[in-house]
DNA sequence: CTGAAAGCGCTTACAG
DNA sequence: CTGAAAGCGCTTACAG
């Protein structure tokens, strides 16, 4: 299964192949500039033969910086956490950093647990990686490295956050329809105890306003971020109100569940009612019948801008307050102009 | 955002304020029995009041041993890799160890960086997630750390590899079918290009063969994994097969589009076409209309068995070759008996 | 330009 | 039972 771990080749091994002293050696590997070009040539060469590894260990101990940063979050198994996670691995890679993850699942004493022991293992600084329902109670205090939060928001306004921009988000659905010409729009979203359904919906209503149209049926339809609750909703809507020319929803999954429906009560999609969804959720989104227009939060990027935000702390630049990553409207086949009407 | 990093409590504070020598205090913390409990007392106490965390780097200078494990994967996006690495962060943190997560992206280059990162990182082993769709080579040759793999197969048998059984997650679907009375049973599944296909395909048609029946249609109908898929591959078999009255698909995504493309045929489900799923994606499985009857692959608990066999080999007890983690069939609504015949 | 020495924070023989 | 000393692998003033 592996082969038997054999002594690992220290700088000591390179500077006697080299013929100099470690001191040499290292500031040679460190590329400063105190050390002759033949010199460093031979201790270069040196550690290339016997494929040198510096203990980061060691190089940590001495300049109390390790690299390495804690990844602190409560809800890796959501859709939302990997996207983020991936941009956060690829913003701290090309700074040749590494990240240690812990997923409290929602426990504080294992939270705890794991501040300690990430600290312990001397990380440079935190991402902590909420969610977008609502506030979290900031773990900022009990760190004495930065932190940066993503995607859940901080309760404390000195802390810094990275959010996805949920106004922006709806506003680029709701305007995406009003400007195909569509007139009788609703709205089909989660819980209403979501932070995030409720700031959506606020913007739909703003910008149909704004465009001189109201909502269908008066309110939104809050419910459940299910393709069951899209059912569910879509055919009291369809029923009730038969003149609707436009859905937008929550999130892909309750658009799913939208569509499906819309399709068996023989409506055409997008000519009869266009469907917009929410998150880009490939295999909801880009499989549904018909491919549905959504909105992209562009997670990948939220996870890379916290972490060159928490680079900046790391030098000594931090920054607070909250910052709201745009969205991006991705349109695929679900949307559509009305049909021409027939002249009377 | 964060407040300054003031210098940590080290154990040399804790001596002093316990009025021992640093090797004592050390002692007394790591609890060996050479330190008189009275002493004792008072280390712990000082380490207490001082919220003493001993620095994991300098310890592992010491001893060789990180306490960390290496994760290397290419698939973190994959809907598999999360259940997995959190079986593996579940099983770590009970042996107090931590996790540093690689996603090489399926990048050569990028893999080997971080193979390199991870050794000057100095972690007691690795765990490399792979995909089960093929072998992948073995890179324990380069790593002088014992290795396990999860999920996908290292072709090097000197490597210990731990697996879904696909053959008996197949065994269920099937054997549940046929023990409900279906006898015109279909199987529609992803790319025969993939392993994990063929092998479930095989053994569906083993099943049946010792049941006396045969797959309808003759073979398996190999495409891709998705809804559009199943619905297309329904509409197929469904109009050339009247009598179909069951369906084993091969993810719960194809199973999603089959369930659609069933009803809206007006067959009812589970009555007149009966519907397995695989994998157990929740959002697709418990959510589709029916909720699916699925395979779940028990990926949680591989994660913890790869690294209970990772702890085992760091113990010098490594062990080789495939281990295959058995699955669990989770019954819902999208399979029953066939409705009782009119008698004639 | 080079190297001896001190030191990062801790653990572990070893002497007392 | 306690503590002085050596040392893990490296970096960084400092002296030469």
């Amino acid at each position: 299964m592996a082969r038997q771990r054999s002594r690992p080749v220290t700088l000591t091994d390179v500077a006697r192949r080299a013929g100099v002293s470690v001191a040499t050696a290292s500031k040679a590997l460190n590329a400063r500039d105190e050390v002759a070009p033949e010199t460093r040539r031979r201790v270069l060469q040196a550690a290339d033969e016997l494929a040198f590894q510096p203990n980061v260990l060691a190089r940590g101990l001495l300049t109390g910086r390790t690299r390495t940063i804690g990844l602190l979050t409560d809800e890796l198994a959501g859709r939302f956490s990997i996207p983020i996670l991936l941009g956060v691995e690829d913003a701290l890679a090309s700074g040749q950093m590494s990240v240690l993850l812990c997923d409290a699942r929602g426990d504080a004493i294992r939270r705890q647990h794991y501040i300690r022991t990430l600290l312990a293992r001397q990380v440079d600084g935190f991402v902590v990686l909420g969610d977008s329902n609502d506030l979290r109670p900031s773990l900022t205090r009990q760190i004495p490295v930065p932190v940066v939060y993503v995607y859940g928001e901080s309760d404390h306004p000195k802390d810094l956050s990275v959010l996805a921009d949920d106004e922006h988000g709806a506003r680029l659905a709701t305007e995406h329809l009003v400007s195909l010409g569509r007139r009788h729009i609703a709205h089909i979203t989660g819980p209403e105890t979501y932070r995030a359904a409720r700031d959506r919906a606020a913007t739909v209503r703003k910008v149909l306003t704004d465009a001189g149209l109201t909502l269908v049926g008066g309110d939104p339809l809050y419910g459940e971020w299910s393709q069951r609750w899209g059912r569910h909703a879509a055919r009291t809507l369809l029923t009730a109100h038969a003149g609707i020319d436009a859905i937008f929803c929550g999130n892909d999954q309750i658009a799913t569940g939208v569509a499906n429906t819309v399709r068996e009560l023989g409506r055409h999609i997008p000519d009869d009612v266009s469907i917009v969804g929410y998150d880009n959720w490939h295999e909801f989104a880009a499989d549904c019948q018909p491919p549905l227009t959504t909105v992209d939060l562009n997670l990948q990027q939220l996870g890379e801008t916290a972490v060159h935000h928490l680079f900046a702390a790391l030098d000594g630049q931090p920054s607070s307050g909250v910052i709201r990553q745009p969205c991006r409207l991705v349109v695929r086949d679900s949307t559509g102009p009305p049909p021409p009407r027939l002249t009377a």
